[in-house]
DNA sequence: GTCAATATCGAACGAACGTTCGATATTTAT
DNA sequence: ATAAATATCGAACGTTCGTTCGATATTGAC
């Protein structure tokens, strides 16, 4: 498994690369032609988009902020976006396809490594994505149900992971059988949207993400237990 | 330590009790002065509230739906809120106050109990107040930061309970001190957060909450690890 | 340099919002 | 029974919202 300095090297693009990707999956419901221009305008309102639901709700955020924001009139932002909901849409469609592509590669050849292994890739890639995953968890909720089985599949297919990884260790007597590997994905997976959700708290902190992880993963291992009980 | 049962017979009120406590507590805001009046009134609008927010959001939520939800007129109801924003302010505060109530009988005699009391206090409390819990988390993020600064502390409370008690746990080498009594709070809220963001979910999975407390304390205890290593 | 294609603009529209307020209904006190 | 106090009503006001669209500016092809 790759530390995050290589997980980094290897996955996260720069704007005008990330955008060219959502240009390309989203191209035939955007009216800009010039694929050049329309990259560097959705950076720029995506980004906005981040910005001004970051402070309110995406539903409190108005197009006209939107529009002072990017600097893009009005009727210009509706070149890129067909309304509002559907600028909400792309956002967690993007995410989720971006995300299954790179939860797809994480290796699970190691049962002792697999759960390891899913966590940290989930918490590197919560990281190079931040503003995204904020973004899809705060505004998942207003999403109708039609909506939200395009948008959240990579999430279950996280929580897939997990349970499977506990399981088949459950079936090799490495973890505990005392809880379902369900409920205990369900326990584990607030932990990680901690990360994404509270950044500023661990900034703050001084707490970068390999520290992070470690916290996460000890706590995961022993909870507030004293741990190597049986080498004292 | 109680169990559910005695907990809530201990501490939850009808609606006509929870609402007259609610009524003292803003009286002076109110106009209406008919106090039987006010509080039948209150509690048909503050869980009307609670409805229409957990379908949408707060912000979403518009004073007509509520008027047609109430079959309160748009006049009547500003003569129980000063405004809109203010009604959330209410539910922050009031749960704030409802809280910390019980918050504070808290059994903490004991150091090898006390983070087991204080974590099921803080499950079942939010087991009684649900909505109120559901609401204050989700609108929370809207407040502005003099707002906050009203509205959620019983939450610091809370989590310096945890943290006292781990604090306490550790000198006395009952607690693994791998991590900070500050990380192991952050890791566990979430997990009590769980029990009223998700309750349909538990439900549905037919876990009741003696149940859901002795997962978050197995989980807590020992992780995903084998327990009782010693014994093998 | 011209013309067609593309991109951008911002005023305008109807709908929905929070809030107000004078009119009306109901209750209470005498 | 009457008057004063209290409670309720709903139309109306000013704003802001998402969205549209004809006009204008910019770009690319020849």
């Amino acid at each position: 498994m790759m530390n995050f300095k290589q997980f980094k090297k290897k996955y996260q693009l720069k704007d005008s690369e990330l955008f060219a990707e959502f240009y390309d999956l989203f191209e035939e419901t955007i009216d800009i032609k010039n694929r050049n221009i329309a990259v560097d305008k959705l950076a720029i309102i995506i980004n906005a988009t981040f910005k001004l639901s970051a402070s309110q709700s995406f539903s409190n955020m108005s197009l006209r902020q939107l529009s002072d924001e990017t600097q893009i009139s009005m009727g210009g932002l509706y070149a890129y976006i067909k309304n509002k909901q559907q600028l909400s849409l792309y956002i967690h469609q993007f995410l989720n396809h971006f995300a299954e592509n790179i939860m797809i590669q994480v290796d699970i050849s190691d049962d002792y490594q697999t759960l390891e292994n899913t966590i940290k890739s989930h918490i590197y890639l919560s990281e190079i994505m931040q503003p995204w995953f904020f973004f899809a968890f705060m505004e998942s909720k207003n999403l109708n149900k039609e909506q939200k089985k395009y948008a959240i599949q990579s999430e279950l297919m996280m929580e897939n992971k997990i349970m499977q990884a506990i399981s088949k260790g459950q079936e090799l007597k490495i973890y505990s059988n005392t809880l379902s590997p369900k409920t205990m994905a369900t326990h584990i997976k607030p932990l990680l949207h901690d990360w994404y959700l509270k950044r500023w708290k661990y900034k703050q902190r001084k707490i970068n993400i390999e520290e992070f992880c470690f916290s996460v993963m000890a706590f995961l291992n022993h909870g507030i237990s004293l741990p190597h009980t049986l080498n004292e």
